[in-house]
Order: C-alpha cells, then structure tokens, then sequence
DNA sequence: GATAGGCCTTCCAGCGACTGGAAGGTCAAG
DNA sequence: CTTGACCTTCCAGTCGCTGGAAGGCCTATC
C-alpha cells in the first residue's frame, strides 16, 4: 500500500503521515526504488493515531497510547491514567474558553453596534470597566 | 518607564512585549544608551493588549482593534463585527472541546483501570467500537 | 520508444505567539 | 572599581503540521 492509499484509508494527509515515520511514530518498508510501503499494521497504527488525535491526545500522548496498544502484558490502568489527565486538560480548556466567553458576550452585549464611537467593547478592553 | 516597569504594570513579561515592538504593535522611544522608554499612552496600548489577548482575540485582531481603540471616528459596529466573530470562533472551539470530552469520558468511564491488558479506551482508539 | 501526467521522494521554510538562552552593554549602589 | 540587576540583540526551539520547490518513478497512450 503507498502513501495516498493508507492516507485515505485513515483520514490523515500524506504529509502528515511523512511527518509521523520523521518522528518515529510509524516505520513504513521501503519499495526498491524507494516509495514508502505500508503493511496493514502500518494501517492499524495510523488509524490508531488519527483518533487519538481526534481526541486531542499530543503526540507524546499518542506514543505512550500506541506502546500500550502494542503491549500485550498493558495495564488498563496505565491506559486510564494516560486518558484521565487528557480529560482533565480538555476540561481546563473548556472552562478557560468559557471565562473567555462569558467576559466576551457581555462586552458584546453591552454594544449597540451603530455608526458611533462610543463603544462598551473598547472601553472594557481599555480598563473602563475597573473605574465604574 | 523602562520595560520591566511596565511589563509589571500591565501584567505581560518583558520577552513579550520585545515581541509586541517586533511585530509593530507599539513603537517605544529610546533611551540615548538604547533602553525602551514607555510613555503612558504606550503602557494604555500594552494594557488594552493583555485585556484582548486574555479574552483570546489574535495577533491580527488585537491590531485592529487597536486601530480602533485609537480611532476617534471608530464605529461601534466594526468594534461589535470583530467581537461577534470572535466569540462564535470560542464558541465553535468550546463545542470541539465539548465533543472530544464526550467520547474520551465515556472510553474512560467504561475501563475498570485494573492492572489487566483488557482496556476499552485502548479498544475504542483501536476502532473496535465501529465493529461492536 | 517518447511523452504526459500523476504519483512519489527529499529538503527547506513558515505558521502563531511566544519563550529560553547566550553574549554583551548599562546603570546605581557601596 | 566592582558587583549585580537590569537592559540590549540575535538565534533557536516550542507544537503539529503544511506549503512549495526540485526532481525521480510509474503507468498509459500514441
């Protein structure tokens, strides 16, 4: 199987998948004349790989995933812990984005949105809100 | 006021504002030996760049919006177009993070995180879900 | 056998928004 | 006059790709 084949096969870019063997993620054969040749554990791997990512898991992550995957005397637990922290990072994320937001809407809210000036949202950026 | 000085006062660290300088967000004066003398109105622009930075606007809009901010003919709805553009961007990114968090915590929730080999979160990364 | 075009290869550069570190200049205190 | 805290510039690295250039390979058609 060559690059373009398994890259449709897994939903990740050629040069993404390139970008995977660089980094040691993946070692594809090599053809005589030296195109990339993926077996279909190769396959496996990147299909693995694309949903972690999927998931959000870095790429450190990832590999730790896949050794698992591969290791059959594996712990669930370490598996869980790996999986436990990533959700506890997405959500750190999801509420720093809601602080975001909630700030955001009522700045937007706040604004007419006319032809004019005179603007709740610069004003908020500029510190206004702190003297009133 | 040299660079520590106002890196106190508006909360970003000195690298950062060399970097802000850098890309043309503000243009300090010099001191004779070369240090960066800020004026007050440069301390205001610094200021109103940590408030748009932590509320996640980019680079770019941080720009415009500084544009603005010094722009007495400014239109409020330019201002409000920038901000309700920005807020459905965190939006769409809190519903990413949403998704991703509701497939990793349902993998997580069904692994009993023993010291065994068996492990849905490794099985659903594998795809074992689509098959069952 | 020539040619076209669609694949493949490597290598280099760039994204965003900093951040770390090295090498060296400046300034105030003692 | 030295110390040490500040300042300067410049280069490299972060993360996970992504784009593009230059060139080789493979298959089909004429």
């Amino acid at each position: 199987m060559n690059i373009s084949q398994v890259a449709r096969q897994c939903g990740l870019p050629p040069k993404t998948i390139r970008y995977y063997e660089e980094i040691g993620l993946i070692r594809p054969s090599r053809t005589p004349s030296g195109y990339r040749s993926f077996s279909e554990a190769d396959a496996r791997r990147l299909a693995f790989l694309a949903r972690a990512r999927r998931l959000g898991f870095g790429i450190d992550e990832c590999r730790a995933l896949l050794d698992l995957y591969e290791d059959q005397r594996r712990s669930a637990a370490e598996v869980r812990r790996i999986a436990a922290a990533h959700l506890a990072e997405i959500d750190r994320r999801i509420d720093e984005l809601r602080q975001m937001r909630a700030a955001l809407a009522d700045l937007v809210a706040r604004c007419h949105g006319q032809d004019r000036p005179d603007c709740p949202i610069i004003d908020g950026l500029a510190g206004e809100a702190e003297r009133g």
